[in-house]
This record gives structure tokens, sequence and C-alpha cells, in this order.
DNA sequence: ATGTCGGTGGTTCACCGA
């Protein structure tokens, strides 16, 4: 099965990009973020006529989150328990929640589109959300993982944490001066890995960034950011066998500002057609 | 130069969010 998460920037501007993306890669499975629509405004026809069934989570123009999927969909998850709300001026228990978090079972394996929020500036309510919108999700994935230890469970998404040095090549991102690289928001990240989960894809592909600012010539001078991933429990990371980073998907006529990062798994074992045969 | 995007409201430009 071959997975893959990628935030579009807006289905509805980018819907043929995604679709001939999916097929001409084969993804079995797409996590979306960013798709800045409601369901009623999702461009199902599209992806239907490519042989995705997809369902959508969006409140308004902001955030939305959705998953195709060549295979049946099911145990839909809109939101996970705890996940905190936010809105102008009313970001204390009660906030109404946001479009973030979409999950499903597919094939065995529960994954979720995620979409963290980008937390704005050091001194903006929204990065204090931020954080706890990532304790949350760390509390779920161990409450998740402690019921069930050999769940193949996947965290894919936009994190909007770059977690290393290495994953930041924007000299504008700096830190003690802006979000993404913080040692608040970098303990939040690692404290996810230490839930239980692992980078499926920085072992298999070492270097390189998924986000580029549309700003200041940031991808033609490859200033970018890692902060696109796929985090994966034992069961999961274990079946990974390739991963891949799409830079060129940056390129061409109205690129999103993020590419698709997409790993492949071997669930089941190799196939019978792949065991020898033995008398 | 916050130097580019996408979406919205409500009219084609100002504002929000990233």
């Amino acid at each position: 099965m071959r997975i893959a998460t990628w935030n579009v920037n807006s289905i509805r501007a980018r819907v043929v990009r995604t679709v001939d993306f999916a097929v001409r890669e084969g993804i079995d499975v797409l996590a979306m973020q960013e798709i800045k629509c409601k369901p009623e405004q999702f461009p199902y026809e599209a992806f239907e006529e490519a042989g995705y069934t997809v369902e959508a989570h969006g409140l308004n123009q902001w955030n939305g989150v959705a998953i195709a999927s060549r295979e049946p969909i099911e145990e839909l998850q809109v939101g996970f328990a705890g996940m905190p709300g936010f809105a102008k001026g009313h970001d204390g228990p009660g906030a109404p929640l946001e479009a973030r978090a979409l999950g499903a079972k597919i094939g065995g394996v529960e994954v979720w589109s995620l979409y963290v929020p980008n937390g704005r500036g050091l001194d903006d309510p929204h990065y204090r959300y931020k954080l706890d919108w990532l304790e949350a999700l760390r509390g779920y994935t161990a409450d998740t993982l402690a019921a069930d230890p050999d769940r193949a469970l996947a965290l894919t998404g936009d994190f909007n944490i770059a977690p290393t040095d290495a994953d930041n090549g924007d000299p504008t991102v700096v830190e003690g001066v802006t979000t993404h690289v913080s040692p608040p928001e970098r303990a939040a990240f690692q404290a996810l890995l230490d839930a239980g989960l692992a980078d499926t894809v920085r072992p298999l592909v070492p270097t390189g960034y998924t986000y580029w600012d549309y700003k200041q010539l940031r991808f033609p001078r490859n200033e970018g950011l890692r902060i696109d991933f796929i985090l994966g429990s034992h069961a999961f990371a274990d079946a990974v066998t390739a991963a891949a980073i799409h830079r060129d998907e940056r390129k061409g006529e109205i690129p999103s500002d993020h590419v698709p990062v997409v790993v492949d798994l071997d669930l089941e074992g190799p196939d019978d057609d792949d065991r020898p045969m033995i008398w």
C-alpha cells in the first residue's frame, strides 16, 4: 500500500494537479491538508473518476483536511479525543474546534490527516494553541498505543515544525524569533516520537525540504523547511519499504507551497507469488 | 518591500491567514 500526505493549499485551485499526481504515482491513500473548503464544495468527481473515494472535513475557507482512498474508508474520526479549539478572542476551554484532523481505518491502518496549527508568532495566542494541540495529539497517541501496542497507526500531515536545524533552510525562520523552530515546538514533536512513533521517511530520505514559502524566491534558492511528516507506530514503521519527497511538485504551474511525502508499506509480508515454491 | 499565494465579501480591491 502506498500512502501519501500533501498540504494542497486549496483543493479547488489544484484538483487536477492533485489527482494527476495520485494516479501517476499509484497512491492508494492520499491525506490532504488545507483543502480550504467545506465538504459540499470539495471536487469529489475528479477523484471518483480516478477510482478514489473521498472523506472531507472542512468548516469554512480556512484549514480543512481530507482523505482520498482506493480502498474502503472505515471508522472515520473527525478530530481526535482531547483536541482543543481556537477562535479569535476565544482560545480557552470550549473554544470552537477547527478542521485540522481526520482519521480513518484503511487496509488495516489507522491513518490521520493532520494540519497542526501554525502558531503565527511566539507571543500570539495561536502559539499556545499550537502547543496545546500537539500535547493533546501526544495524549491521543499514547492512549491509543497503550490500549493496542501493535496497532498500525500513522500520523501524517503538515506539522508546522522543523524538528532539527537541518530541516530549516529558510533564513527568516530563526530560533527565538519565529515559530516552527522554537524549543517548545521541537520538544512537542519529540514527545510524539517518545509516545511510540517514528519518522518513517527520514531514514530513507535523510535530507530535503517539503515546503518553500512563495515569497522571496524561496524555492529557486532552495530555502525551504521540512515540516511535513509521516509518523508511524512500530507496526506501521516496520512495514515501510520505501519513501519519497516529491520535490518536483513545487515546480510548474500554480504549485502548492508544499510537496507530497510518500511511503510504501508491506503489511502482509510477501505475496504468495513472491514465495519460493517448496514441494 | 510582508516582494506570494488563496479565499472572502462584495464588488475588482482590502483584508485575513499562511
